[in-house]
DNA sequence: CTGTTGAAATTTTTT
DNA sequence: ATTTCAACAG
């Protein structure tokens, strides 16, 4: 088949402008994607396009928000060129040899495509390329928890924990550091904008950034940040560059208005004509600001790029016309954003729902009976999210549907990985990895009773001062209590950085040695030392003790049951998201809980104009996701905590985004127990219900 | 030095 | 609810 006739065939299925954008030459483009465009397909499909028309895939960078994202967008290529390639055998059967054909199925796997996050493809670039940078390329990463703990440590090396003004804590510290290399900020600028309370604290935060990267560098480890800075750094040293720039013919960022500064430029440096270079995003779409994502960067696309071609998606395949309608409006009331008018030809469909409900079990009773309804109605859980502003705000739907035994997923929030039990027993692993790595040092040894964070910290110097020998530990005299433990401790680890044995054996060594010390440590032990049992079940997935590192760290699994695998197709479970998480997926139904002023916008995030216009944009995002019913739920009384208050009701007011010209496109429902309570109330604040006093008194003890 | 206890302060979203 | 820090006992 003529490579025209191919390409006509992938354009196929995609709308005049999807199509224009996925075939669209070398130069720069920048692809206006609206909420429910195809944006996905789009990409998909220009990638299959690049590919069949002759770009090699090894020679294509495709950089998504999360691996997933990018797993599932080549999958949907290979299915393409896999339904390409079975067209032409079969429209050239009598020609074709089998050879020749399986040369061109084999020519158009996209396997060998590059894809990943930005933090993933530096991962792999520097391992290859580090060197030139003077960066070994053994080094390991810490995430955002090792990192904290780093900072932990040169903070109170430095005399910082006991000022007699308090000084920012760890993940305070953490937060300023991050922000001011993402944004390539000044600490002063970034501490005048977006933490004006630690401004008094300038100089000494200064010394404790030095201090800190002086730290990460003696340990050859790498944070989250560093994995940018060092691939924008490997950008700028002239021949590395070169060779990397000459990896690459194409390049496609996926949800560009959720990158940084940081992030603009190295792609600005990879690809300093914009040749092959494609980015997708919605500036209506962006929540990103608070890790230092800018809207600018799509918006300044054009700028940076004068001969950059512009497509914008408008046609929504997503929601029905009711729904789009409401969110339009809630859009609409946006300050800045390109200009975009969202249509479907979903027609008719359920006008969203507004939910007033009595309090926040009310609102759970209330979740769950529709829920039901429409897994009666043919609509599988898996079809139907909860999503909410802040991790604890499903607690207690979590709860309720916990005892009902409605089985549901969590995505955002404490992952399974970020649990003190799995990081101690990664620690290890790590520490046989990299036994420079002190953090990870700090971690293990102060589980032995009698050894505390002092006299890790001298092992740890011995260690490192040993080369990294293990045996260096023989020598030193265990406190009272740590006699058995201590050699026990020094031949595990000697054994692991020998590497002899395959890692599921490894992690179970490791689980033999903690097992009884996370049983002292910790509550709830039985739940956790299950956790661990998995750990060393999955451990025979990974290539390498390094790998099953690096991708617990960079692409950590949201659940155990995400981390047990793809789940089974005939099992179906309820999604419960952080609107964060929700970003880029889709269900038949969406309910928005909590969309009360305080939590929507949330009360941390009201300081300054663009912090609400991000909160506006986040709950759109939440509104969007939405095919066919959305309910949008508030509590009217809330449940305040907190020594300040303390114990009582307060009354929540609906979310500022929800104006009265947007209600109207809603419908209104109350729920049985809300609102028709007002008069017995007065005079006596809030009444109580007795599910809420069950839940409450629930609360005392577990 | 370690481990425990209590008081005080802070409280989001995540690669 | 969690983190941090000081105070105190062993």
């Amino acid at each position: 088949m003529p490579k025209d006739a191919a390409h006509d065939w992938i354009l196929k299925p995609l709308n005049p402008p999807q199509r224009q954008a996925a075939s669209a030459d070398r130069r720069p483009l920048l692809i206006v994607a609206g909420a429910g465009t195809g944006k996905t397909a789009t990409l998909v499909h220009r990638v299959a396009w690049l590919m069949a028309g002759g770009v090699d895939p090894a020679r294509i960078l495709l950089l998504t928000f999360t691996r997933r994202a990018a797993g599932e967008m080549l999958r949907r290529v290979d299915a393409i060129l896999r339904r390409l390639a079975e067209k032409e055998a079969s429209d050239e059967a009598a020609g074709g040899s089998d050879e020749a054909d399986a040369r061109s199925m084999q020519r158009l796997r996209s396997t060998r495509v590059w894809g990943g996050t930005f933090h993933a493809i530096a991962t792999r670039l520097l391992r290859r390329f580090g060197k030139a940078i003077n960066l070994a390329p053994e080094f390991t990463i810490h995430d955002r928890t090792d990192s904290e703990d780093l900072m932990a440590v040169v903070r109170t090396e430095l005399g910082l924990a006991k000022t007699d003004k308090r000084f920012p804590k760890k993940g305070t510290c953490m937060a300023i550091y991050s922000r001011c290399i993402n944004a390539r900020q000044k600490l002063g600028h970034a501490l005048k904008h977006h933490f004006p309370w630690c401004q008094d604290w300038e100089e000494e935060l200064g010394k404790l950034f030095d201090a800190y990267v002086d730290r990460k560098e003696a340990g050859s480890v790498l944070d989250y940040d560093d994995l940018l800075l060092y691939w924008h750094a490997l950008l700028a040293d002239p021949k590395a560059a070169e060779r990397v720039r000459g990896l690459f013919d194409c390049v496609l960022v996926d949800e560009y208005q959720d990158t940084n500064v940081l992030q603009a430029e190295i792609l600005y440096k990879l690809c300093p004509d914009g040749q092959g270079l494609t980015v997708v995003g919605d500036d209506a779409q962006s929540i990103y600001a608070f890790r230092a994502a800018t809207v600018r960067n799509i918006l300044d696309f054009p700028k940076h790029y004068p001969d950059a071609q512009i497509v914008t998606l408008e046609q929504n395949y997503r929601s029905t016309q009711p729904i789009l309608d409401a969110t339009n409006r809630v859009i609409g009331q946006a300050k800045e954003r390109y200009r975009k008018d969202l249509w479907t030809e979903r027609g008719e469909g359920a006008r969203p729902w507004l939910v007033h409900c009595e309090d926040e079990d009310d609102q759970a009773e209330y979740l769950i009976r529709r829920i039901l309804e429409h897994r009666e109605a043919g609509i599988d859980l898996r079809r139907q999210a909860v999503l909410f502003r802040a991790s604890h705000h499903s607690m207690l739907l979590e709860a309720e549907l916990s005892e009902r035994k409605i089985p549901f997923h969590k995505y955002g929030g404490l992952k399974f990985v970020e649990t003190a039990h799995v990081k101690d027993l990664l620690a290890f692993l790590r520490l046989a990895e990299n036994p420079r790595d002190v953090v990870a040092g700090a971690r293990i040894l102060p589980l032995l009773p009698g050894l505390g964070p002092v006299k890790a910290r001298k092992l740890m110097q011995t260690l490192v001062d040993a080369g990294g020998d293990f045996t260096a530990w023989k020598d030193f005299k265990p406190p009272a209590g740590a006699e058995k433990l201590w050699p026990k401790l020094v031949r595990l680890l000697v054994d692991l950085s020998g590497a002899k044995e395959g890692l599921p054996e490894q992690v179970g060594r490791v689980r033999k040695f903690y097992g009884p010390l996370l049983e002292q440590h910790y509550d709830h032990a039985q739940p956790r030392l299950r956790d661990l049992e998995q750990l060393e079940q999955i451990a025979s997935r990974y290539r390498s003790r390094r790998r099953l590192l690096e991708q617990l760290t960079l692409d950590p699994p949201a659940s155990t049951q995400d981390l047990a695998g793809p789940p089974l197709l005939d099992d179906d479970y309820l999604v419960l998201s952080t609107i964060h998480s929700a970003k880029g997926l889709e269900w038949d139904a969406v309910y928005v809980i909590h969309a009360a002023d305080g939590n929507i916008p949330s009360d941390m995030a009201t300081n300054s104009p663009e912090e609400i216009e991000e909160e506006r944009r986040l709950f759109y995002v939440a509104l969007t996701r939405a095919k066919n019913w959305l309910y949008v739920c508030f509590p009217l009384r809330y449940y305040q905590y907190g020594p300040r208050r303390g114990d009582r009701y307060g009354f929540a007011q609906r979310t500022r985004f929800l104006s009265d010209s947007a209600v109207e496109l809603f419908q209104q429902e109350v729920t049985e127990g809300a609102g028709e309570d007002d008069a017995e109330d007065e005079g006596f604040g809030a009444r109580v219900t007795s599910r809420s006093i069950r839940r409450r008194t629930k609360g005392l003890w577990s």
